[in-house]
DNA sequence: ACGTAAGCGAGACGGTACGTCGCGTCTTACC
DNA sequence: GGTAAGACGCGACGTACCGTCTCGCTTACGT
């Protein structure tokens, strides 16, 4: 083929976009844990066996179009200066990008979704709240008998993810600046009070 | 399926504690994702056809496993005097009773675990985090640009459901009272600055 | 189950004519080697995943087939005096059984056919064959430079598969005794003229 | 595809061989039944998409393979006088053909092998030994209860068959010419004294 | 204590999805 | 124009679970 790396062929990237779309469609529509290989190929008008040239089975999709939404969510991630009081941009833009597939992720970290996905995404957003964090606090000053420092990072951790799950199930009632910002702050809050750091 | 008409077949109860037994071994041992009805029946060593005499399925044996569990749990709770800034007794039993379970706890909220099992779960912390936040604000004021109540009660509610899942990853490494008297100050401690609360 | 041996489940013994007819019936309308498992089932009115339960594939079907076909022929064999000129009862007992499925053989013998098949029933043929070799020359005697004995035999045993194709490809214009008696007539002289005889 | 228009492109033969030299070997290793077409092209070291552009399957393959084989072999056939008890020329020079690609002949008659092409062989074969038989019995003479004259020539045929098979399968013993002689008096000592004739 | 109704073991069965394999067709680029 | 590379639709394969069912044996319960 002597093809550029990179530029694939034209029939490949057609047919990972169907599946790709036919995917998000239905995990919407039936949820991820019901949702079969037959459902994504008959909705995406593509042969079953074509699915399996592209993906091992609907978590690699899964895996793979995740990952391809976050390498662009990164690219664009620019560098800011950042203000103590002031939500990251890394996470603004996530928000951003989850806002484009709303509903992918209201289904996704639902009840009828994937707790792996979960996870993952945890841990991605566990990423960019951390950010926020040593941003605001770059040095740590801990008393005696605080709680143990994981605990509070998974204490903020959720609480953020939490706060983007009622985000996501409100159908997105304010901006993702406006989030992000809210987020920003209580977890500024919270951290100071629970160091009980003179801001 | 059997209704609790009194006092139940010896059989009955035999085999129901035996195939509950062994569908817990089982959950932690391959995850509750991949546990099949066959897994558990071979473990329990009943034969496959008496577990559908009993449960419609795996999520079913769960239910009715998990309203076994609360049914027990909350017949203790009592009730007690509170003070604001300690823990709540119904946090602390509901500890206690996944301590007894803990690695099933684990493996069900994690990664191979059920989306709809750690949403039930939530909501019963919901509800016994939502206790002490009543404790210690029985009158809420909120500022005019304050985030919604809903985005707080969330924030707060998967901030509690990680702090827990923390504690079970970590092996439990501190008695439930100390966790819930960690979570019921980091709960203070988030809402008055939130709120903007003088204490 | 506690069953006697031997008499199984009529549900089994059901399915498996069912889905013995049917493989009867589609080998002769498409050929053995065009058959596939779905056409035997679904010609059947049997589910295809029930197949699998009885046999591994159509290879073993066919297998488990003839063996029950044997099974029967040999338990009327019977035994006879047999005089040297005249075709042995298991032989005529052999083209009986043929002659029930006359058409199946004729199809798996043929084109399209099987030829593991071929090289199995062959074989079955040698045995009755040689049966009646060895009633009318108890006593060989051979020449010094005769052909090796098995050449003589291979001769022979096709010669009388041969006859047999023939049979079936006429559609059995004769019946199975005066095939029978032919045969016999024909390896006699072969014989006596291929080693010098003086029968 | 490609017809025979005189000299073809050097590509096409060096493909077309390969493919041919890839078919025999890959046949006598693992049987024509279990071949694929990406077996042979595999081992031919030739894109599987060019085998189509010269064969419509494998079956086609064999098909213009043995054509191909037997143009060959008729060409160099000649014409001599023929001997009453003395094998055909035509008959020796099948033998010394097959002999040269003994193993891929092997195979095709046994079990791993193709039964169109065994009856399409044994056509070959009929040729050559009915031309033994007008040789002998120009002029023939039955009795009222013979059996009828095409049974007679499957017999004979089928028994040649063997024989070849025989000699196949053990590895060729003897000389063509040897096993012709056999065969040819095999087919005059059955056919004289089945039809009892003097001589 | 004992007869009987239930629970239970054994396992056939119809379904549905899985992931793999081989087929034959097609398009595009290279040589 | 022949070939390499390989995507694609198609359809069979054999496996794994599912949930339903029938049929006898066995066992705990109620009189």
């Amino acid at each position: 083929m002597q093809k550029l790396e990179g530029i694939e062929d034209l029939r490949v990237r057609r047919t990972r976009k169907l599946l790709q779309q036919a995917f998000i469609e239905r995990t919407v529509e039936k949820g991820f844990v019901a949702l079969t290989v037959r459902d994504i190929t008959e909705r995406a008008m593509v042969n079953r066996s074509t699915f399996y040239r592209h993906y091992l089975d609907k978590y690699d999709l899964l895996e793979q179009y995740i990952n391809e939404m976050y390498e662009l969510s990164e690219d664009q991630e620019g560098i800011l200066e950042l203000h103590p009081r002031e939500a990251s941009l890394g996470l603004i833009n996530l928000l951003k990008y989850i806002q484009q597939e709303a509903s992918f992720y209201r289904v996704m970290l639902g009840a009828q979704g994937d707790p792996l996905f979960a996870q993952r995404f945890r841990q991605k957003t566990e990423e960019r709240i951390l950010s926020c964090f040593n941003q605001i606090f770059p040095e740590r000053v801990f008393e005696p008998d605080a709680p143990p420092i994981n605990l509070l990072f998974n204490f903020i951790t959720y609480a953020g993810f939490g706060a983007i799950v009622w985000w996501l199930e409100q159908e997105q009632p304010c901006p993702p600046e406006q989030l992000a910002n809210w987020l920003n702050q209580f977890i500024y809050d919270s951290v100071v009070s629970s160091l009980k750091l003179n801001g």
